[in-house]
DNA sequence: TCCATGTAGTCAACTTGGTTGTCTAACCAT
DNA sequence: ATGGTTAGACAACCAAGTTGACTACATGGA
């Protein structure tokens, strides 16, 4: 049996290309990976451009692009930091909660043709199972999100 | 529960950064994941330039800028193609399979380590539905390797 | 209060690891 | 034979990161 790292690695790179088709079926101009995972952090707290950074793991002059990309497309914008005049909170826009939605679905149809696939307990254990993984090796905070390849 | 292309992109550099680290703990020069896909991918079969391009996901150029690089530092070499005088066939030198087996031996213990702290069972159901899940979608023929970020 | 140290964000130069495009020589099916 | 395809090499280019430097602001002592 392939390695895990291997396995890792061509599923993930399986599901996206999948992902990627369907959205462009749908017509909708496919954004890189790194877009949608800002998208699913800013969803879940307020962020500044290093913290998105910190996230992705890339540094925070990599993440500094990837924002003034979606600002320009308009899927995010700054606002000012309540405390620190330094700092700009980074916010979704309408459209960018939009987007996430229908990519959210998209992943979810995904999700489910891979239950189909595999049977759902097992698809229940891959996701806990490295989920605990995640938890083991690194206490509560993140790993990087990029895969380095 | 984060949908699973994260988790799979979240363990996936987990274990490839710890990969890393103890390579260079050892005092061994660290080759990138590539690197390694291609020993392990020579191992199996007999393989051109354009076949391990294939196998990575890579067009056949960037697949020779890696076997260019790894002929240079004596992993591997070339061989004339016995019925085609276009072709090469990459092969492993005694170095080549060396790296690979001290590689192997790391990532073993990795999955053991992984295996202890998610549980034995739970580590075979990941591996058996991932793999499960790549023949589904693909049928024998491998997708590219690359995790396209 | 002042100062030392640290941090958010921006700009610029550079590196890396890929891409496309083109070409030659060899292959292969009609 | 010959027309279409393929392996490999060379070159130009590009995307997405990196490091480094700088400004403005923050923060926690002495």
């Amino acid at each position: 049996m392939e390695p895990v790292p291997m396995l890792l690695a061509m599923t993930y790179r399986a599901m996206g290309d999948q992902f990627h088709d369907r959205l462009r079926q749908i017509g909708l101009e496919p954004l890189r990976p790194a877009h949608g995972y800002v998208f699913r952090f800013l969803k879940a707290k307020r962020a500044t451009t290093v913290d998105i950074g910190q996230h992705l793991g890339v540094t925070k002059q990599a993440a500094a692009k990837i924002v003034n990309e979606l600002d320009e497309w308009g899927y995010v914008l700054r606002e000012p930091h309540p405390t620190d005049k330094r700092a700009q909170y980074v916010t979704l826009t309408t459209k960018g909660r939009d987007y996430l939605k229908l990519a959210d679905n998209l992943w979810s149809d995904l999700e489910n043709e891979m239950a189909e696939a595999i049977g759902r307990d097992t698809l229940d254990a891959v996701k806990t199972g490295l989920a605990a993984y995640l938890r083991h090796v690194h206490g509560e905070d993140q790993p990087g999100l990029r895969p380095a390849w």
